[in-house]
DNA sequence: TTGAAAGCGGTACCAC
DNA sequence: GTGGTACCGCTTTCAA
């Protein structure tokens, strides 16, 4: 391994020059540092990162994305996040790694605390998530993809999942629709925080026009969706419209509602929030979603996340955005004789 | 942050001693370890990867899967690979982080030189990789899944395709069906090693029967499946039957079939290789496939990574496991009159 | 059994 | 504009 200080000794200085030239931390004289960047070329020297972390407590200009792999599947929005963010963090000259975690405080707390990374962006996120407590206990700059209740102080960026149903909720009453069921995802003993800002909204929005909310939790996979459907029209027979917000799901449940003779958007119209491109090509016919800005938040997230780290006095970024609109063929006038 | 000088300091020892009784390293008196352990829990100390790493040149307990998400979509079965290898690691007490990378040795040989992580699993192998030949050169401990051509003195692990290509296939003759036709994904300029074996497989198989094979690409996503699904009948009028590898595409393909009055089976019998459940739930019919061992694979791999960190001198592990057939709905006998 | 001390590869302050 | 050098946190001989 060659080092700095093999470099020094090929190009007749010191270290110290070395790393003024390296890191461009100071200026050196043309020649000088042309003799340095010659050495460098002819030995190979990279830098280790591991020694300049060292030396300036931390800072190894690698972050990570915390996500709970282990416990949650990883959606195409996800991926869509983190490949979007990965590409960013490169620009800026960043890594970025996913760190697959669990759900509890401790491992945070051990990552935390390790110095490996400069940061961490923290996904799914919970109402009230201990692991939130964790990273501000352990004093490592972090933003959220998604927010807590109270989420003061906090850098996130986040889906405006309540703006988002509301516009979806607009489009179906505006076709006819009223008796709108809503269905998410569900994991026993997961305050998904999204999730359930969305429930709100969507059950304050019924209430406000005086129907009865019809909230439906499935697991998060495309058989559960599947069983739905296949027994949706029977269980849910005043229903004319679906807003779903489970990814997982979504084709599996047109598939179901087909197989159970329920034809969309005929008899039932489906909206499927916060969903990619990707996913709804699976879906037949040709899913009407609102498309979960990913590759946005993923950008805007670690932008958040560097401005934490190099900037730690400014206020902390927070921003929303809701989904975009993407007309398919699962949404229909509802029947008037209905 | 804590540090062994504070805990020495606390309990009244060296940092040497504190060092032994944090890795174990040599025998410390049952009293002293003690009062070291006692000073630990109540400073709260963690020892810090990087100052140890730094110290022996490496050993972080961390390990990297270094996968080209920037590049290629992140299937269902190389997820179920990651969270595998992951739950392995932690079992073993290590860390298993995914590193996105580019197909280039550049970032490859970036990253190996850090010293940062112990070793690294490469996924999405070519034929001729220059990434493996950056690893040697790095002398970073590595396993592939999936090999290179010829992968003599590499550890790796990797489904067999060609086996399950022939399993699939014989399936299919026993049905009499024997115009069968491959359908696999397209990269440009990307030789997927695995793609290229089962596609050779494919073509041996077919021309040893006698029959002029077909093999067709498409890009990995459903909405290509489904282009190719609708002008399938008009365009292979004489094939009974599909062999498919690209996993992103299958459920669009048969989305597409049906939405051209392509009836499956009876038109056209349809085996997903290398596929996972999570993706056949997609399927309608449900797909018949021969299912990706990505949970075995994981496991497998990220043991024979750890027996090349920690016994470099043993031969490598070279593991291959053939997918396993799942019955489905989308397999038929072929009709007699055809 | 324990301690002192020399690094590991870089950084950055303080002189010159 | 450069060089000398004291760390950064931990590991590991070598002595005591």
């Amino acid at each position: 391994m060659v080092t700095m200080r093999d470099v020094a000794a090929r190009a007749g200085v010191s270290v110290a020059t070395v790393s003024f030239v390296v890191n461009g931390s100071k200026p050196v004289r043309a020649d000088t540092r042309e003799r340095v960047e010659e050495a460098m070329r002819s030995l190979g020297f990279r830098r280790n990162p591991v020694g300049a972390a060292l030396a300036r407590r931390g800072h190894t200009r690698i972050v990570a994305l915390l996500y709970p792999a282990l416990e949650r599947p990883l959606t195409p929005t996800a991926v869509a996040f983190f490949t979007s963010a990965s590409r960013r963090a490169r620009e800026r000259g960043y890594d970025l790694v996913m760190w697959p975690i669990g759900n509890d405080a401790e491992q945070v707390d051990v990552l935390a605390r390790t110095g490996l990374v400069d940061g961490v962006l923290l996904m799914e996120v919970q109402l009230d998530d201990p692991r939130v407590d964790a990273l501000r206990a352990a004093d490592v700059p972090f933003a959220l993809i998604g927010r807590t209740a109270d989420p003061d102080g906090l850098a996130f960026v986040d889906i405006d999942f309540p703006a988002s149903v509301l516009e979806a909720l607009d489009r179906l009453r505006t076709l006819g629709h009223s008796r709108i069921a809503f269905v998410a995802g569900s994991e026993p003993g997961y305050h998904h925080a999204a999730r359930t800002r969305a429930e709100v909204a969507y059950q304050d929005a019924m209430r406000a026009h005086g129907v009865e909310p019809t909230v439906i939790h499935i697991s998060e996979e495309p058989i559960a969706g599947r069983a739905l459907g296949a027994a949706f029209a029977v269980d849910h027979p005043d229903t004319t419209a679906v807003v779903l917000l489970n990814e997982h799901a979504a084709a599996g449940f047109l598939i179901g509602l087909a197989g159970a003779g329920t034809a969309v958007p005929h008899d039932l119209s489906v909206i499927s929030m916060g969903t990619s491109a990707y996913m709804a090509g699976m879906g037949e016919p040709r899913l009407t979603y609102m498309r979960a800005p990913g590759p946005e938040l993923g950008e805007w997230g670690l932008d958040a996340l560097l401005e934490r780290i190099l900037s730690p006095d400014e206020a902390p970024q927070q921003r929303l955005l809701a989904c975009e609109f993407v007309p398919g063929d699962t949404v229909e006038r509802v029947l008037t004789n209905r």
